[in-house]
DNA sequence: TCTAATAAATGGAACGTTCCAATAAATCAA
DNA sequence: TTGATTTATTGGAACGTTCCATTTATTAGA
């Protein structure tokens, strides 16, 4: 215990026989001083004990190093990538991404995001929750903090969003299970009242309008984004007279749902049904068989929207360009052709 | 775009007509001040923008509402789960948590936990990165900031940890997959270099030998705490001139590693190899087939730690005692029998 | 009516920094 | 030597709150 209550810059000057404003100096490593006196301060830094007030700086700066990472939900493994390549970036700029989680819910968001305005933060990185109405940031960017959307968007909102290009890579996977001969295709999980997922069943349909998959060949199964929903999907669309043969999931954790409901059924994904997941978490690679995905470079995202707040924080403007990254589809197990209807693919 | 330079207590006061200690005290829901004037001034309050400054209100109150969290690993799904049980139990305290990661990284950490005490965090739940020095957290407790390590402890700290029942889970697990008939059995996953690793490997030793399981028929094999560490567990015990028929893995991510290696090779888990994992993720319970696991009631643990946490604060002490939170075994279809040497076991 | 007690609202000092303007000390040019 | 310049250091005001001690307004008791 080196002391009872908590030494402050005037401890140090005593300490060290130098003035407040010399000690504030040294701690902003400014050139300004002779660097003996630096050492001098420095010893005494670490003599007393002092821990650095942040909340006290801030009242004078306006600038704090803090930014705040709002997520929806933390359990599932590609926020953990997002966040990730978020990380790299900030800290080469000297700033600390606090997290926090909304589970999804919308009131917490709210409570969340009122703590991080009030802590000071100088920007927010937020993936907003399922149901959040486009005013939860009004207040925010009115008090010109600047925000950016990573992943999802909100409909009429004009706050920057960074996210991959769901039209296309959902365009992509589907053209991938066509080639292979299947001809009645699914559209697996997620709902209509989040952007992504109309972003994603559009690229879907799209793509079954373009190579001529008639409407009464596809199944649209909305359903919970995860594992469990994912095996709902598939049991729901087995039970049709006219199942389909193949499945473009709306991530890769219902996909893996749908591996599992295969499974239960003694039906072996890529052999008996074809399966192809989105986002290409690192797991999808190791599941057996391997999960076909649509990769969308999450920590390069995340590496994307921790540049666009810093650049958004430094030139003061609450404004900035959506950002749309490419995507690709990385062909593995899991996307087998369609037995009773073998074309030659070369692929 | 309300105001051009945020509002401060001041400008309210100047709006609703009342001087800032009357909007110091309307913001504290004091019972003092009369209704229509708390009315008036929150009316002011919403048409100015205002955002509380906490920076500047922990400058006189000395006690701020956060606690940091930090965290070893974010995607390990296990911590989102701990997580969430904290975040109930701070939810009702008016209490919000800051997630940091530190990735595994001690240097990392360093630098997380400077940050979080610089911001004025209340108290510090921490799950200690591998390689963590017992100095670490010296100063801190110097502070007298309260710590509380969460699944994780140092070996020579005195700072309380929350923790399962690590030694008594891994006999629990043993005694299961020795009663199933099992004779030579393996430990994979983790390295001795945590606390945690010594204490679920030193279960499985001790059952070994209180049933007679002889040291030349225990295989144990360190790695990686992670999928890919768990394939490679099971591949080192394979190459082995009389390898292992079961294994107790570190946790469940070297389990499903183990569970992925086995179906490459087109041997079943529960059938050709018993695997039993630790921690009881919500994964186990969907996997195919659904492993056994030890569960460690996980989101308990959290709610403990944070109560923990809580009265550590109320009371200003930095000590408080230990908590060692119940086991039991999850049976699931991955632990089955010895197929050479089946034995009578009703379970 | 006046006084005492209670309720409601207020001014000012303090919290730990930063940063500007000012001072002090050292160096240089003449 | 003197003044000008550069290099180090410093005092004080300001940032946005809280909280104590007061003041002012209201109500009750006589």
């Amino acid at each position: 215990m080196a002391s009872r209550a908590k030494a402050t810059i005037l401890d140090i000057a005593r300490e060290a026989g130098v003035s407040k404003s010399t000690v504030s100096l040294v701690l902003q490593g400014s050139g300004l001083i002779r660097p003996e006196t630096a050492v001098k301060v420095r010893k005494a830094i670490e003599d007393v004990g002092y821990v650095y007030n942040r909340g006290a700086a801030n009242l004078r700066k306006a600038h704090s190093n803090v930014i705040g990472m709002v997520i929806n939900d933390l359990t599932n493994p590609f926020f953990a990538e997002l966040a990730v390549g978020m990380e790299r970036v900030f800290q080469a700029a000297g700033v600390v991404p606090f997290i926090a989680n909304t589970a999804e819910n919308p009131v917490r968001q709210e409570e969340v995001l009122k703590s991080m305005m009030e802590q000071g933060v100088a920007g927010l990185i937020v993936s907003p929750a399922r149901g959040t109405t486009p005013g939860a940031f009004r207040r925010i960017e009115a008090a010109g903090v600047p925000v950016v959307f990573a992943m999802r968007r909100l409909p009429e909102s004009r706050i920057p969003a960074i996210a991959p290009d769901n039209h296309r890579g959902a365009v992509l996977a589907t053209e991938h299970l066509i080639r292979k001969g299947h001809r009645r295709l699914a559209f697996f999980g997620g709902s209509s009242d989040l952007v992504v997922y109309r972003e994603r069943l559009g690229g879907f349909l799209e793509a079954c309008e373009t190579l001529g998959i008639p409407a009464a060949d596809r199944t649209i199964v909305e359903g919970e984004t995860s594992r469990k929903g994912g095996m709902a999907c598939l049991e729901t669309a087995l039970a049709l007279a006219e199942p389909p043969t193949a499945a473009l999931c709306f991530n890769d954790a219902v996909a893996f749902g749908v591996m599992l409901a295969l499974r239960r059924r003694n039906l072996e994904a890529g052999v008996d049904f074809a399966v192809v997941g989105f986002d290409d978490v690192a797991e999808a690679e190791h599941y057996s068989p391997a999960l076909t995905s649509v990769a969308v470079d999450t920590a390069g995202l995340g590496e994307r929207a921790a540049h666009v707040m810093l650049k958004m924080i430094q030139s003061r403007t609450t404004r900035a360009e959506d950002h749309i990254g490419a995507v690709s589809l990385v062909v593995r197990e899991s996307s087998g052709p369609d037995r009773n209807n073998q074309v030659g693919d070369a692929a």
